[in-house]
DNA sequence: CCTATTATACTCATTTTGAGTATTACTGGC
DNA sequence: GCCAGTAATACTCAAAATGAGTATAATAGG
């Protein structure tokens, strides 16, 4: 057991909402650099009696929101992060969480505030076709990228690696792999965060809206594990209102998603899933025929094991 | 940003093997309690860039052991973990990791040695039909406690919970619950952790080999998160040799899964999955009809997104 | 060469899923 | 009040995946 050094545990929270179609991440502004930051809080080993506690405190003090499901993501205890100085003194561990709640709700009195979720991450909303900085963007620059560096017996792999994560080459796009297109795009350069102690200062343009220290890859775990995760578990839920209608919900999970869904299946998903009830009520501001409100039940928690909102997919011949 | 206390942070590892069908894991007996604890090692900020090279590094030096697949786990910072000093002074922090590796490896040269893993969690393992443990001890005594409880409106909701972990009331076996399940006899008193800050000595038959401090939490969450990934990623390939037939590679994962699997959809569900090719050699050990061997094919990594091992499940009516 | 034993191949009924078409119930303009 | 537009909801259908077998092949040991 080796003396340990002068280390602090600060506890990182990717706080999401869903709010008019669009997913929303609590934000506040680094007062230094001027980028947006996820908000965090210090671990207090004498006060905090777990890391979750800690962390529910110190949002509860300083946002007066009320947090639904949390869950921890990952402790990234890198050097090279910011927030490490150079002298060696201090080191910083954060503890990554991804909390839920809803936006309509009490409201941050700091100077947080909600910004959508793409501005950081633009090539993960498939809602709209493929987004179009792939095109532009970041598929010539990849590709600059790749061809320029030293063959090897790696190369390959690289390339099929490539082609996997952002689903090039006939590849079917799978919204999951938000952490592994962050990294490669990290590797290449291309996000300001790989730059930042290099020469460059970053006048050439950058991928999506950078964010303080490594914030952006916490956040793509987060987008990451969330979209896995809302197919098993019933987390969409915590971030609708109330009572809702079938296509609302749709939305907002194609909002987490990034890709859109066939109505009718999904809605046939749902209603054989057995998540949801009939509140009797109806929505009359569709447009067209009025729409059913529906609540979540909530003792399907109670009876069934992985009661998810099954994506769609589309069907390929392997 | 609160002033720090001392604060530790220890890597713990769950190194996994599979060795003649058993589910094996890398244990040290604490000195001081004589009970099996999970290795681990000192976060050294100053050498360790990352946590998972800090992590590497003790085990190569401690162990010799080859590590394949390495994942964070689960960090945990509960206050109460008997590693706390009651003066308050010092908190550790645990970061948990679980690593594959092969038995058949060069080996441990500490006080490390292999245990089974089922001797933690018996009631995990249904290879050989229902572990004779519920029957005899689980049941009962999780009954003799949900009665012992009074009445409140969370009762319903905690029997529901009770059925749906331990797949009783016509409900299936979810193997990937492990953690639900540890957690419930936790709560329930049915665990010798759960009783080691009271008053009891622990005179009453425990169920399962206790492990020091919380570390059979740790491996509990390394099981059900192992159960879960093998489904999806190409872990098991990492636990066996070079070459094996298809019937070794189903052992392996009833052992990890903890259930018996159909052998001929286990086999068209490898063979169409396209994740192992011929080796055109055969063992002739099997009893019968010599069985072809087979290897892994690394190139699937890079063409397949999500190559696991599904486990066939049983046809169930809704 | 017969039997036991395991590997391997093939079959079949269900269920699940992707993708549509059809029908229903509103609103707003005239 | 009727019609067009729009979205919600219901229903259909073929393909693929899945659970559960039966059938056949290839070895060892007597």
């Amino acid at each position: 057991m080796a003396a340990s050094q002068e280390i602090e545990i600060r506890l990182n929270a990717v706080i999401v909402a869903v709010t008019k179609e669009e997913p929303r991440l609590l934000v506040v502004d680094d007062t230094t650099t001027g980028k947006h930051a996820l908000p965090f809080g210090p671990f207090n080993p004498v006060k905090d009696r777990t890391l979750e506690q800690g962390l529910r405190g110190w949002v509860k003090n300083q946002t007066s929101l009320q947090l639904g499901h949390v869950e921890q993501l990952y402790t990234f205890g890198d050097r090279g992060r910011d927030t490490y100085h150079q002298s060696g003194r201090e080191r910083v561990v954060s503890v990554g969480y991804l909390a839920l709640t809803n936006e309509a709700n009490p409201g941050a009195t700091t100077n947080a505030h909600w910004t959508n979720w793409y501005d950081y991450l633009p090539w993960e909303d498939w809602r709209d076709g493929e987004p179009k900085i792939l095109q532009s963007e970041i598929r010539p620059r990849l590709s600059d990228w790749f061809h320029g560096l030293p063959k090897s017996a790696a190369t390959n792999s690289l390339r099929q690696r490539i082609h996997l994560t952002f689903g090039l080459k006939a590849r079917p796009w799978n919204e999951e792999l938000v952490l592994e297109r962050y990294e490669l795009l990290y590797e290449a350069g291309l996000v300001a965060e790989a730059v930042r102690s290099a020469q460059d200062d970053g006048k050439e343009s950058r991928l999506g809206l950078d964010m303080h220290s490594d914030h952006r890859r916490i956040i793509a775990t987060a987008l990451g594990r969330l979209r896995g995760k809302i197919k098993y578990r019933p987390l969409v839920f915590e971030l609708m209102p109330e009572r809702f209608t079938l296509f609302q919900l749709q939305r907002a999970v194609e909002a987490l998603s990034g890709v859109r869904l066939h109505k009718q299946n999904f809605r046939r998903l749902i209603a054989d899933g057995g998540l949801v009830e009939e509140t009797g009520s109806v929505d009359v501001h569709t447009g067209g025929r009025p729409a059913k409100q529906f609540s979540f039940r909530e003792d399907v928690l109670l009876e069934r094991l992985s009661p998810g909102v099954k994506i769609p997919g589309k069907r390929r011949t392997r």
